[in-house]
DNA sequence: AATGAATGAGAGTTCATTCAT
DNA sequence: GATGAATGAACTCTCATTCAT
């Protein structure tokens, strides 16, 4: 007999945890070894319960995937919006780079999140439409530059368009190669943004 | 008794032919469904040949990949050495930004070969190391610039990753969302090339 | 959660006799065909299973062969053992008579548990020490002998030799060529042994 | 076109020659690894042939099996049958003992030959009746024996199966378990053949 | 005569998924 | 809810055999 309170039984709390570790190694594996090199055995035994249980939680590997994957978009998008107040209302131009860098390390903080939004080829699949989010963000920010005329009169969708490039190409790589012999991380993330941002400031 | 000219039997040249075929399907094959991803079986199928018939040219699967994966590298090294003279003993910055466009169209003409190079995780894989060779080459056209005071005195590893993530972040984005709505390809690549390499001039 | 006394539940008592039914044709495939003759298909289709359902017995093959190896050994071994205690107190000469009797009745009994023990070539493998405990057994007995002086001074290790010689020749070749017109089998046996220690009597 | 005379080519007598590698390769492989476990591949390969090549030999595996399992026999009892005349009009208990011996010894030099012939199991097979040539040598010969009133007047059939057993036991022994850490070879078996043969004689 | 490319059957093994317990 | 037995599909790989060269 379940109570009506909402709180949630330890049975459910335990439920809710296992889902999570489910989750959480599954991006892992699927990241690490594509959608086919995931075995629901070997996941199952790394999480620790028995493989039926999987099923318990998500009809079947596709779905499991599918949850990962809006997760990891909502995940991503969540953080792209979590910015201060006091940033939002101040200089749109550093308001932008402040984006770009919170873009690159979540990224880096999530890799996995990231690699399963950007990265990762799913088998077949319907979506792809999706990241259209991140960029829809930097678009309007980018607008703001343009309309306040912190930018040149450009194309504010190529600006876009750089500026995300550059973001994605530091975070892919850093993600990627790890092991490379890699300048300051910092610094060497500044630079990009800066280098992307700069080029749309007037001359 | 086969002739001194050594030329090709018909039947030495279909065996290259359909060599050359497996490897192409299955580097795509690869790259879109990822190592476990692949089945010999349905790329033989693919191919147009018996599954047993792969075995005649690849020992296994593992060795399937590593040549291409051999191949991926040579092709690509092989395409950023690929410069004409004159840009060569010219203006070094020039010659960065035509290294960096070489660099986004090889890649994009290959879309597999560069994602195989450099998007594609391997199953636990020694390798890692590789791609340092095109890091290299950018790094000396850097260091030129530098040196001939054509660039700010810059980090030279710093600003030689700074034009790595641009190429790379436009490249694999191009790749990665086909369907996107980009800007025109060609404006686009060369604002982000340029807008790293401005970036570096000195002020 | 299960009772204390442990008694097996009908599944576990299943999967007992499904264990038992898959080592018993195994074994005698195994003897009959050798270890590269032994499929696991066929196998599972003898013993009415899928053939997957192996799998949940025994790793994989090898595993299954090891078993049976560990498994024959012990029966043997133990069926040795077997004797009344009147006998082992009694004329060690007639001891070891009844022991060679015993030693051919239970091979031939369990032809396919001899055969797995003495007669199977197996895939390169470690053991071939083994059956050193039917040897120790028949060279202690033999001891026992010629300290009594119930045997000549002969050499004890040639003795339990030419014993174990005779037991193993007339049960494997009764094994191995069961529609021979054989004489008596049970004449037959008893001359056979008694051959062999009527020769180690003192003249 | 080919010389009338027999004296065969240089081709036929390497056809020969690689007729003769392919069957004491086979044998060989035959006997350690039983009829599933030879490869044609592996056989080609350690006879240095092409796999195909072993097909214009013998038509398929079952058929290089066969030949081998004619030509074992053969060895066999063409080797038992080699008697210098002195011995054959000699004693025959002498001679019996001789046989024994040679028997043995026969086996011991060729291992294979004599495993293919009494050891080795063959997939499902009609053959059987074979080994009854080299029971028959025996049996005569024990006839004689009795005929001679140099054995006891004993059933003969028993007698030739005991002393089939003895000299089967120790042959099947020593080649099964070449580790073991047997008695001194050569009296071993004389004392083997000596129990069985000495059982024989009048008391 | 000899090679080796090619096929297709079949092996061992893994695994997603289902379902009785 | 949770387990793990069971199935059957699919996979990698090997191999006997055939056949064009």
């Amino acid at each position: 007999m379940k109570s009506q309170a909402q709180l949630p039984t330890p049975r459910e709390r335990y439920r809710d945890v296992l889902r999570r570790a489910i989750l959480d190694a599954a991006r892992e594996e699927f990241v690490r070894y594509g959608y086919e090199g995931v075995s629901m055995r070997k996941l199952a035994e790394r999480v620790g319960c028995s493989h039926g249980n999987l099923y318990l939680h998500f009809k079947d590997r596709a779905a499991l995937f599918d949850c990962l994957f809006e997760e990891s978009y909502g995940q991503f998008a969540k953080a792209l919006e979590r910015v201060p107040e006091s940033v939002k209302r101040g200089d749109p131009v550093k308001f932008l780079r402040k984006a770009g860098r919170a873009y690159v390390e979540f990224g880096l903080a999530n890799a996995s999140v990231y690699e399963f939004v950007f990265m990762l080829r799913r088998p077949e699949q319907k979506h792809e439409l999706s990241p259209h989010f991140a960029y829809d963000r930097v678009r309007s920010l980018v607008q703001r530059c343009i309309d306040e005329k912190r930018f040149r009169q450009v194309d504010g969708d190529a600006a876009s368009q750089v500026l995300w490039a550059a973001a994605h190409g530091i975070t892919s790589l850093l993600i990627l190669r790890p092991s490379f012999s890699w300048a300051d991380r910092d610094k060497l993330i500044g630079q990009v943004i800066d280098a992307a941002v700069d080029s749309l400031l007037p001359a």
